[in-house]
DNA sequence: CAGTGTCA
DNA sequence: CGGG
């Protein structure tokens, strides 16, 4: 049996068609000025299947060498990454009614063959704040395990519009995208999922 | 022996 | 399955 842990709180169609778009939009500017890159593995080097940018003062970023942390410069063009659109700030506000706003905002595009394999986000200093995810563009299967890897999993279906809320006992939680379902949405004219998530780094 | 990897 |  497997229980949704404590503090993950999936919000299904929690944004309209216009929020939506006009996240969309925004998205599109900040791709414009801090453009996706593909990020590898730590050691290995090896490629993930996701691209991803970010904006806020703070990015996340990895490669061979360094690992996974948090920047402020893009790791391409070394320009410090766009701000966070407002939007995405109230509804940080309204959702977590988190003290203190998000300094990182992960984009990460998935073409319909991206996948992300299990993991925890514990990249971040301040895990008492939550990480709140938006789901734009073609659905996707999202996995969701427990504080160790090999914990009984469960998934469920994540579809444009929805956000998941991952706090509490879940924020370390670990959790993937097991696969894109192409043409489930229109939102995105070349097909494809973006996902958001917004988070606290420093405590 | 793990990995925000891959394949059957 | 197998790089580092």
């Amino acid at each position: 049996m497997f229980r949704l842990p404590e503090g993950i709180r999936h919000l299904p169609d929690h944004l309209d068609r216009q929020a939506q778009a006009d996240l969309v939009e925004e998205i599109r500017l900040v791709v414009a000025e801090a453009p996706l890159f593909v990020p590898v593995m730590p050691g290995t080097g090896k490629p993930m299947s996701v691209r991803m940018t970010n904006c806020g003062s703070l990015g996340w970023v990895t490669d061979k060498e360094r690992g996974y942390r948090y920047q402020p410069e893009h790791p391409v063009t070394g320009k410090i990454w766009p701000a966070i659109p407002e939007r995405l700030l109230w509804l940080w506000n309204d959702i977590t009614a988190y003290p203190k706003p998000p300094e990182a905002c992960l984009v990460n595009f998935y073409d319909d063959t991206a996948r992300m394999g299990l993991h925890q986000d514990r990249d971040e200093q301040d895990l008492a704040a939550p990480v709140l995810s938006i789901s734009l563009g073609n659905s996707c299967l999202f996995r969701v395990g427990g504080l160790n890897r090999k914990d009984p999993t469960g998934s469920f279906k994540l579809s444009s519009g929805d956000v998941v809320v991952i706090g509490g006992e879940g924020r370390l939680a670990f959790h993937g995208v097991d696969r894109i379902y192409p043409n489930t949405s229109t939102l995105l004219k070349n097909g494809g999922r973006i996902n958001l998530t917004l988070r606290r780094v420093n405590p």
